[in-house]
DNA sequence: CTTTAAACTAAACGATAGTTTAGTTATTTA
DNA sequence: TAAATAACTAAACTATCGTTTAGTTTAAAG
């Protein structure tokens, strides 16, 4: 019976999204959100509640964004090579955004502390475990392994990513290459 | 000609540092600050500048702690073996404190942007650039590698120490056991 | 058209951030 | 022992934090 929002959720989020995404949860303020987001204060906290659930639909975003290079993944029957194939597409995801600022979801995982909002450290676990899982799934493809070693080498591959990750906010494309042709040496 | 201080400097940025490392740059307000370090602001503005000042000292402070294992694998001469102990010897050392808070070099670097404070850039490049060259000169202990090879090793085993001082702050002791073991599996 | 309620603007809120200052206490040294 | 000066305490400072509220505009529904 009344007015309707100038804006889209999903469209302020993505830019909501991008300002966490480069300077992290603590350092970006409301004020900047109002301003990338282009909506007043009253519309980021009728719409999100607060900076909390600002920051938690950005991660929704972000891991949406980052499910597209996993379906590929899932898709794909190529076993461990798909995963070689996955980490050089991530490293070309993070420099998709003109900032070197690494992975959203590493980057909130080192940040937060333990009181931080159980949302939040939700979508991260559950993310990390859907990674694992798909990692898993691709390893099972080659020859003949026990799950035992399965498990072992998924959790290798998670946080090898999670290195990956924090190297690409420092480290030049030669040496995140480098370092990616070293994990799947014997592959 | 006048009066002394009542504290000593590096004890209480030890206590300044375990603060950072606990909460990160950001969460960490000069009022808690203030609180564990047990003086007056008067006496932090006056001994360190400013809150940028206290965390470089911080900083500074770590790298020390973190050196007394590093000269412990500089002095050694067990080549790889010797970079696996020291990876081993890490993880026990995110633990020595109560909360399990990865690295405090790691984290700042994951946390700061490229606004953030020139000297502290400067300690964190140099720091990890000298953590390389250790890693370098114990691969160059074993058996006849070119140099290129071993920069490219020293570059791996660098960026897998970021990704082990992320997952000491989420995975279990197991799991970090089972990837050191896979980054030397071919040592 | 009029009613009605949601979405807008913009200002204000109290709390706390990092930093500085005024005034007191203490100790060295001449 | 007196003068000088650094370190102390405690309060105030301005700015900004995240959040809320009061008042206006807009458009859907009766």
């Amino acid at each position: 019976m009344a007015r309707r929002k100038e804006y889209i959720e999903e469209e302020v989020i993505e830019k909501a999204m991008n300002l966490f995404w480069k300077n992290g949860y603590e350092t970006t303020s409301m004020q900047m959100l109002e301003k990338e987001m282009g909506i007043n204060k009253f519309s980021i906290y009728s719409s999100f509640g607060n900076k909390n659930g600002v920051f938690l639909e950005s991660i929704k975003c972000y891991t949406k964004k980052l499910n597209r290079l996993l379906s590929k993944l899932k898709a794909s029957a190529n076993g461990i090579v798909g995963i070689k194939e996955y980490f050089y597409e991530f490293i070309e995801f993070t420099k998709e955004t003109e900032f070197g600022k690494g992975c959203l979801v590493t980057n909130t995982a080192n940040e937060i502390g333990e009181g931080a909002d159980e949302r939040i450290k939700k979508v991260l676990t559950e993310f990390t475990e859907e990674v694992k899982q798909v990692f898993a799934n691709c390893l099972r493809q080659d020859a003949s392994t026990n799950e035992e070693t399965i498990e072992q080498q998924a959790d290798f591959l998670l946080i090898s990513m999670f290195g990956l990750s924090s190297a690409t906010r420092i480290f030049t494309k030669k040496q995140l290459d480098n370092y990616i042709e070293n994990i799947f040496k014997n592959s």
